[in-house]
RNA sequence: GUCCCUAUCGUCUAGAGGCCUAGGACAGCGCCUUCUCACGGCGUAAACCCGGGUUCGAAUCCCGGUAGGGACGCCA
């Protein structure tokens, strides 16, 4: 690829977002290109919140912004800047532009502009300012001293701007399709191009990765480096990312903030795996962890063109993850992101923190995409006592004999098995929290016991094993589709089992 | 409208002139495995936008067209 340039010290990047939203998918894929860079390449990755609109930036934005990004685990090494408390800055650079004729006070108001604008287009030409105030040189306006005024950068008239775009290559724009852009508002705030250029210089950034949204703002920001006797620094521009009618991503695609898909059971690695994935490659490998990322990381496998969101390859993603994830720390996500699941039931959530409750999920984690469909099967298993039940599903509705039979061997179950756990000598279970009987795992009964006992009992009352095992599912993890039911009952205290099979006879 | 960017299966992508009768993954379909649901395994269908060049040879390079996206704010 091309230039490397003169940019031999370490490199720094930054994400920028701005607070007047929540920070959605194609932000985290921005924040994430540049951390993965900076990472790489041992540099730095700065944050800094672009708060220069005083009327749309919103605080729980910036509150929203920062915990995905923590979530996410896309950590910056400096202070976040606040470009809201830097607004003396811009404005004595731009103060100082005027001072050296590199820009200009513009007292045209916002409807001769428009005007302008209408003018331009009717012609055929790029809706542009038509530097009215240019070569006028004023300090304030000739008859109304009070008039408010704009700063306008001086762009050059003839000639272009060209850089060498690190995922595009080079890109040139002629200098006369660029406005005479606003600096300065008339309120003193400062607009994002002069902001941007300002501090990516006080920031000293080495490239400037972001959407290529901004490829068209680019020589504007050029210019202004120049103007300010700035080095320009390196872009790298990410294609966007489009929802499925290939439009650019919106609400509507429920592109909303980054903290959606933890509520709604993602795990940050496989979020950002899916996302880095969007537009970059590294062969034919599909799953990454963090670590491989940032290890494989270049401009040089980046795509050009945008990407469809794809939530069905998200979701297999995550079930990738998740399945590939440690048991104690799912456990506590689920603890921690759904609380709500146990309200009333405290003793569920110690039970899920114990070693058991850590086996009950790797028992169900091979099974599902979301945490949400790990939590709901995991806390009916974590509940003591007997679980409410919907019965409707099973076939033996339709069949009272099947009923019977499946009863009738249920209760031989219970009674054997009862037995069996009272013999054995084995006085309490080992687990702390479950406290009372053991299981039978540790009477001697363990997976392939409980499977060899049931196809027995099963074969002895003339019920097929499957037609055995959905009602016992039912009513020990209180769903018709459930982890393994022979794992759970070797692993479960036998009088959680007992007391949920009682309820066989019931039904 | 003007300018900028992009163009491989439905989707994400591999591909840097011969290794391509175009590979992988998700989704789909079929089969196997199976205590449910998953997982897993095997298989199947599915693409180089079009037209010109350059070259012995082009998915790959160049030009044009077309299509899509983006920008054209006192938003960022």
């Amino acid at each position: 690829m091309s230039s490397s340039s003169n940019h031999s010290h370490p490199v720094r990047v930054r994400f920028a977002p701005s607070p007047t939203g929540f920070l959605h998918i194609g932000g985290v894929r921005t924040a994430l290109f540049n951390w993965l860079y900076a990472r790489h390449l041992g540099g730095q990755f700065l944050l800094r919140i672009e708060d220069t609109d005083l009327e749309r930036s919103e605080e729980r934005f910036t509150s929203d912004i920062i915990a995905s990004m923590k979530w996410l685990g896309l950590n910056w090494d400096e202070e976040p800047i606040f470009q809201s408390k830097r607004l003396e800055e811009y404005r004595a650079k731009a103060l100082e532009l005027v001072a050296r004729g590199l820009a200009y006070k513009c007292f045209c108001s916002e409807e001769e502009v428009e005007q302008m604008r209408v003018k331009a287009t009717a012609e055929g030409k790029k809706p542009m300012y038509d530097r009215h105030c240019r070569d006028l040189g004023l300090e304030r306006h000739p008859t109304e001293p009070n008039r408010p005024w704009v700063i306008r950068s001086k762009t050059p008239l003839a000639g272009y701007v060209e850089f060498t775009d690190l995922i595009r290559g080079p890109i040139r724009v002629e200098n006369t399709e660029i406005d005479d852009f606003v600096l300065i508002r008339s309120n003193g705030a400062p607009t994002y191009n002069l902001s941007v250029v300002v501090d990516d210089v006080y920031s000293r950034m080495t490239h400037i990765i972001r959407g290529d949204d901004h490829i068209n703002n680019t020589p504007k920001q050029i210019h202004l480096y120049r103007a300010l006797g700035y080095e320009v620094p390196l872009f790298a521009h990410l294609p966007m990312i489009l929802g499925p009618d290939k439009k650019k991503l919106s609400k509507r695609h429920g592109a909303v903030s980054a903290n959606v898909y933890r509520s709604d059971g993602y795990l940050p690695e496989a979020l950002l795996n899916f996302l880095a994935r969007l537009g970059w490659s590294h062969g034919d490998q599909e799953i990454f962890t963090i670590q491989e990322m940032i290890q494989y990381f270049s401009f040089d496998h980046c795509q050009k063109s945008s990407a469809v969101f794809n939530v069905e390859k998200l979701l297999w993603l995550n079930g990738a993850h998740i399945r590939g994830a440690d048991p104690k720390r799912l456990a506590s996500i689920v603890a921690e992101d759904y609380s709500d699941h146990f309200a009333g039931i405290p003793q569920a959530l110690s039970r899920l923190k114990t070693d058991l409750g850590a086996r009950i999920v790797s028992m169900v984690q091979p099974k599902v995409k979301l945490i949400k469909e790990l939590t709901e099967q995991v806390v009916p298993l974590c509940t003591p006592g007997a679980v409410e039940v919907d019965a409707s599903g099973l076939k033996w509705n339709k069949d009272e004999n099947l009923k019977a039979a499946t009863q009738a061997a249920v209760q031989r179950v219970l009674d054997e098995l009862s037995k069996k756990v009272a013999a054995s000598g084995v006085k309490s279970g080992s687990d702390p929290v479950w406290g009372g009987t053991p299981s039978l795992e540790e009477v001697g009964m363990n997976h392939e016991g409980v499977d060899a006992y049931l196809r027995q009992v099963g074969e002895q009352h003339g019920v097929k094993l499957g037609d055995l095992v959905q009602p016992m599912r039912l009513v020990v993890t209180g769903r018709m589709v459930s982890a393994s039911l022979f794992d759970l009952m070797a692993i479960l205290p036998w009088d959680v089992v007992e007391t949920r099979l009682r309820k066989i006879a019931a039904l």
